[in-house]
DNA sequence: CATGAATGAGATTTCATTCAT
DNA sequence: GATGAATGAAATCTCATTCAT
């Protein structure tokens, strides 16, 4: 049995992690192997050891941003009880919390945009994160039509409306951060939805 | 008078088409000068005899693109007449048909949101559009506030309210067109902002 | 038009020397792009702009270097005139005489019989110079035997055996230059030959 | 008494062997430590304490391909009896089969072709080999000259000659398999030795 | 104005070798 | 003996930029 077992996954971790950061000081277009191997503390031929090429450490730079953005919002919603405007409450803060707590991820996320348009890869990774997201806002909004809190909406068009609201309010919270607090901008985005749901 | 007099816009113009064709179609980090120097149909030398260097071209294309935008936008805004509601209404087609409609412009646009975390100079760039748009979204707000049309709501809100959800919706027709068409996606949009804006 | 016409195909000659030159003094393990470059007396990213990749110079040195052994044979055979026998001679000098006189050629086509094992494209061009040296031999062979000065062989049989005599003892003279003179070499293939080709 | 005494020469073995078959497989210049570590079953690391480094390896792989293709010959001389044109006939027939029964053991030889131009160590090793092929030749030719069989030829033109041409025919059998068979090969270059060494 | 050859710095990638376990 | 992670030098290749013509 090897010496160093169990290293391989924590190297990968570190790895991956020093990836995001340098994503988030120095851009998409700034990232070099080798600015990440000294973020890491490692030899720049290490890399190669861990990851197949470049391409490979993106990936999982993107698998571990949307894993860390879903579970953001998934324990924002188990903290949130059952009540259906309660659990959407606790959506919008999570997501619009992240952009501001979360920073570097948020803009990480955001930067991988621009590459999905051209790697089918990247979207994929992409359209798993939005499928969960769907599955976790369709619950609590059709459990509300049930209970007969909210309107009879389509949740396929409701998931659209409340992540395409989030997202580009969430847009703004980063590229003009004095405009408005997160605080403000989950009140108003609270409101805006309380009225789209409501009966 | 040189018989190539004016021939500096259009070369100018030829070059900024170029890199936003390419962008589009090989994304941000595909970029290079021969590329658009050979989609522009010029030598890769005489880049920069007409722009310093590379970032100049970025930047000149980031303001065409944003610039195209302006203009759908505006133009639609000026062929829907004085009700708010149709103005609103078309401000929600134009934005969303852009996506759509003008592709290639659209998804430059997104993928310099990434290089706008940045770089403060197409962040600039980037803010005079998004003031450009709330003064365009403002106009009808309150024009519907003041005859008593719309509630009560903070312009600023609304502005962000409505560019968010537009923004949101917008990447989510890019990364998934078969989710939902153009017009369904107008639809609901307007769905939720009548509603949001409704007394 | 270009203010450089012309050049290219004198800069490709010239990298394409130095790569023969390099291999012939370095070995094929040795090789190395910057090396090249600094025995053309080019910068090193100036190989990339003439040929696309290490393996395309390689390919284009193999053809030169077929190419000249070609040309030697040829010549000789055309300076020999018409008698069989005369010819016959003319061609084992001139392969013989290839290894030693134009000894860094001859080794750089040594040094590829190794790598033509794994890629079809340099077998290729390996194949290109057989052929034509098969018919090389042949004609003497076959207008010696019309002429009733050499027994009836088979024009391919006698090719392979000639071409691979010529070959094995080249490799001789390389491998061990003292054994015996190219001189010498000549004398006993001739007779070899000689007596092969006899009623 | 170590319970792994004696293992050493059979890891070294097994190393040899696995740089053999990857040289026979992806050839000279695509050989790695990691391919043969993998090939032979056995850790990167260990390669370095039974070779001081990889050039070591490749010396030991080109003793054993010599010594194979060495047995090869004098299990093929011994077995033809005493006649000289008999024990001609075998040497013809176990050279040229080597080529082919023994595919990768040939091919990795001419690969060390390339490298022996430029290594005094590898080419000292062909010289051992080429040394015992010369007396294992001259031992039934000047048997054979003695009987009266064959004419009077120098013993070292006539190694030359007999080993040049089954070397070069070799490298054709190799480099186009469709050409000739073995059996084909065999019998002209039979005619051929035999017509030159006749009385 | 325009060309496209040329440069050279720097990026990604490979790999022989070392070494702690 | 044996492992395989780690290193770092060097290789190939890319590309923004310059410049003679």
């Amino acid at each position: 049995m090897s010496p160093k077992v169990g290293v391989a996954p924590l190297r990968r971790e570190q790895i991956v992690r020093a990836t995001i950061r340098c994503l988030a000081r120095e851009g998409y277009s700034g990232l070099t192997m080798k600015k990440v191997a000294r973020l890491a503390g490692v030899s720049p031929g290490i890399l190669h050891y861990y990851f197949v090429d470049k391409r490979a450490i993106l990936v999982a730079a993107l698998e571990t941003v949307t894993a860390d953005l879903d579970r953001r919002v998934a324990a924002a919603q188990a903290r949130s009880g059952q009540d259906p405007r309660a659990r959407l409450r606790a959506l919008v803060h999570a997501c619009l919390q992240s952009s501001v707590a979360a920073r570097e991820v948020w803009i990480v996320f955001v930067e991988f945009w621009g590459e999905m348009m051209h790697d089918a890869g990247l979207r994929a990774i992409n359209a798993g994160l939005y499928a969960r997201m769907r599955r976790l806002i369709g619950m609590p909004v059709a459990q509300g039509i049930r209970a007969g809190r909210f309107r009879r909406v389509s949740p396929i068009e409701a998931a659209a409306v409340i992540l395409g609201l989030l997202d580009g309010v969430s847009l703004q919270l980063t590229f003009d951060p004095q405009a408005f607090s997160v605080a403000t901008a989950a009140r108003f985005c609270e409101d805006a939805l309380g009225r789209y749901l409501a009966r």
